[in-house]
DNA sequence: GATTGGCAAACAGTCGACAGTTGACAGGAG
DNA sequence: CTCCTGTCAACTGTCGACTGTTTGCCAATC
């Protein structure tokens, strides 16, 4: 029964019960696999037209993305790709590790044991994903995780700017490559945090998960957005 | 001449250039002024009527407001107004005092004398306008000269990011509340900023400014959105 | 009396069309 | 040859209409 009923809350949460909500995604992984570059000027009508559907979904679809910082939008001239430059990458997860941090140092304050249980719930998988070197899972794990502590010990505000800093893949994406050298690694990591939480030291568990992010930070690789093909890059300003 | 240019610049910069604009900003002050209560339904089609327009810019704006976090869609179910609580706006502030402690982090490390002269100049301004009792003027200054940190000190990210934490009205609205009973202090309260990023100590700038802020948080009365109309406030936590 | 099934109204999602603006280009004046 | 001006095509901003879903209500059933 309980089964059955999760289920269908899955179904009702699956994103693509719209075209809008389809041409999101199929824009987004365009501009993350690199099809379409940054600087390059989307036109509705024609993006409208391949896809075989009115413009009226695209222009919903082009405002979240602007939304999500990976469009601009210029006033009667159109759409255009941002590419995000290293820098532009590092600055949202020093953000991120910010607005973590201070959720953890609430969650901490409270330090609630079903919160800190289910915690201690991802970091078990995590292990065990490792142990299958399951990629997939041990993604999906570290990112329920910081999720749980955004989610417990934020107010509304915290979790919807969170959730603007990180448009779904970005974090997947650099957490797979990075940790393709060190998987068990990870799970170590998120336990060191875990014990911060549960130390009943605010001070301590902020401290412990934004440098957790920044570590992050500094592991993560030019973002896919770039592929700067070559040529002489007018990125000094 | 000079003048005649700027003024044409002005205009273009003027923000009710589309019907979307202007709905957006119809509403946002329709739910600042509490004529839209939290959790009130947003109809698209009557809100078309009302104003004599079509459904599509009321579309665009209310997207625009959902970004802004003060209106919620559910699909297929509609658009609401959301309240903001005390503790959303303590959050909001406690954001941007992260990053803009960031940006005075970065701006005092290279503390380009520019910048430092044009922040002084505002600081300038704002005495003036506290001899004036100019309001108004002060609280411009204000902005601008926290604008001016983000700008010089944070790459794209850090700014679109600031600006998405403040809708424009909720800075200028609290200031002005707050300042009311300590006008000339706003300016030494500035000043005493400046200094800290002009000391080139980048630690003693982040924490200046970041306190700067979170004295404002704890300052800002609970925001106009909300109008609890009496009643057992549940602010704790 | 409580539950289920069907119905109708309300409304969001989508569509195709029109109008005003912008940028590019060609042609003419200096 | 350069600069300005008029023209044109492309595209965004806006519109009204259609379609499918959701919701609340009422009757039929247990």
């Amino acid at each position: 029964m309980t089964g059955q009923i999760e289920a269908l809350a899955a179904l009702n949460t699956l994103e693509v019960r719209s075209i809008a909500n389809a041409v999101y995604g199929t824009l987004r992984k365009a501009i993350f696999d690199g099809e379409l570059r940054s600087g390059e000027r989307l036109v509705e009508s024609q993006i409208a037209q391949r896809l075989n559907i009115s413009r009226a979904p695209i222009r919903e679809a082009l405002h979240r993305l602007q939304q999500a910082g990976l469009v601009e939008h210029r006033p009667r001239r159109g759409w255009f790709v941002i590419g995000l430059t290293p820098d532009d990458l590092g600055d949202l997860y020093h953000i991120r590790a910010y607005i973590e941090g201070l959720a953890a140092r609430r969650l901490a304050a409270e330090a609630p044991s079903e919160i800190l249980d289910e915690l201690q719930a991802l970091i078990t998988r995590m292990i065990s994903a490792a142990d299958r070197e399951d990629l997939e899972a041990l993604t999906a794990y570290d990112v329920q995780f910081h999720e749980a502590i955004i989610r417990s010990g934020g107010s509304g505000q915290l979790e919807r700017i969170w959730r603007l800093l990180r448009p779904e893949d970005w974090t997947a994406m650099s957490v797979l490559k990075v940790n393709d050298m060190a998987h068990p690694e990870i799970a170590k990591r998120h336990q060191f945090v875990l014990d911060a939480l549960s130390s009943g030291d605010p001070d301590w568990a902020e401290t412990v998960v934004r440098r957790h992010i920044l570590e992050l930070a500094r592991l993560v690789p030019a973002p896919p957005t770039l592929s700067y093909g070559g040529g002489p890059s007018p990125s000094d300003a």
